[in-house]
DNA sequence: CGGACCATTGACCATAGTCAACCGCCGTGG
DNA sequence: CCACGGCGGTTGACTATGGTCAATGGTCCG
């Protein structure tokens, strides 16, 4: 098993418990491995897709492209998460993929991925479980955007990213890379980069996080998940992570 | 085959092939059959389930309850949805699931789908693809929250809304029963009840459509469409309807 | 007829968007 | 090595949008 498998392996362990013949199958599977620049596109709106990417190393992105050119973000991926799993059965891209910085993904071919699913259902299912956990983190989304205050949608997505890192083990002490800018911010949380920036004050000010030059720092982590009412249930992980 | 199945299959295929034998396994499944008073819970948020809900008539709505109190609005759906497949896999509830007026579910014990997608995978995909669609609607559920005017995210709204229905059968001419009251669309749309009426005002100026106690009339869709930037490509219904 | 509930409207106010200027860092090229 | 330019972040002033609150109206039902 190298460690593209062991990758997958080990993000779909988070929540689905799988057998020796499960990961005997998963190492069965081919891919190919790209690199990408920063900004760059993996898939765009209108695109067709034959295969899924399995992020390796780096942050990705989703988006949708708005007629006016504006650009709203809907996730970020992070190592281990596949997020094009979504457009498994769909032929149509309705969002576009993008790389936050230099990032490096394994192409898997769909055709790879049923093949293995037709072999042992159970990869299936927790793939798919995979893709339904997806779906809950774009319902908080809903939420975050609609439902809180600037400072708590703030408090709330750094929560999230910082709960999801910590637990595949990508966190250092209490830092993260967050290759992600102001402007970016603000197309992802409905603010304006003025407004992004004076919640980020704020943030600061609360000593709960800090968020600069593309680090985020958790100083107070139970203080940061006050602020933004996260309860991470939602996020459907077993293994929880310890703070 | 009843109507129960017959509902299900009509669903599956707006977007996916079935064989006669997709079919006649569908026909296997056993069901229950539930009716609900308007604003009753199927589902609380924290409930752990063990069945799922084929929607038979009425409007039935996902939602988040926040600390506060408030509700946010995810989704809602139609004859034919299966709300929560998305819980197929998913122990504890992250959202309510509720009746908007007087509604008729088919209550289907997980371990009944679960038994048909071992018997005919290609069943499963269809039901997977059908969580995908969703996961495509909360996609645009952020976009239209984060990112339109006050307008056009009613009249995207009401656009997702009517093309569902007309590509189900559900609307009768150019009108559609929608059970939701200004403060509920407030709390779908992120918006104040009294910004709610004012953008019901100006789009009912605009003369593409109306919604007035309960029922929304479509007087000119592709005026409609226009206003709401709707491009309902990202519902991937493969049949579409004709305006 | 009265009350409940929902919709409507207006006045006022708070929040956040827009715009523009400025800063600071970094990389490039003279 | 320093000057320059560019990008991204910071800040302030003004403005617009939409939230809040309160009063009114309409309709349905008991």
């Amino acid at each position: 098993m190298d460690n593209v498998h062991q990758t997958l392996v080990n993000k779909l362990k988070e929540h689905s418990k799988l057998t020796a013949d499960d990961m005997t199958g998963i190492e069965t599977i081919n891919y190919a491995v790209r690199h990408l620049g920063p900004n760059e596109d993996l898939i765009r709106q209108g695109d067709t897709t034959k295969a899924s990417a399995l992020v390796l190393h780096g942050m990705l992105a989703r988006y949708h492209l708005m007629p006016n050119g504006r650009r709203q973000y809907l996730s970020y991926h992070l190592k281990g998460d596949v997020p094009d799993a979504q457009m498994l059965f769909i032929e149509k891209m309705d969002h576009g993929l993008c790389a936050m910085d230099h990032a490096m993904v394994a192409s898997i071919p769909h055709s790879e991925l049923m093949r293995v699913f037709h072999a042992r259902p159970t990869i299936g299912f927790a793939v798919w479980r995979e893709t339904l956990i997806d779906s809950a983190i774009f319902r908080e989304a809903i939420t975050n955007n609609s439902a809180r205050s600037t400072l708590a949608r703030l408090a709330h997505f750094f929560c999230e990213l910082f709960y999801r890192a910590k637990a595949s083990g990508l966190t250092r002490r209490n830092t993260l890379d967050v290759p992600i800018g102001l402007n970016q911010l603000g197309e992802t949380l409905a603010m304006s980069l003025a407004t992004v920036n004076r919640a980020l004050l704020n943030l600061r000010e609360t000593n709960a996080a800090n968020f600069k030059g593309g680090e985020l720092t958790v100083f107070d982590w139970a203080a940061l998940q006050d602020l933004g009412e996260f309860d991470p249930s939602y996020l459907h992980i077993v293994r929880k992570p310890r703070f």
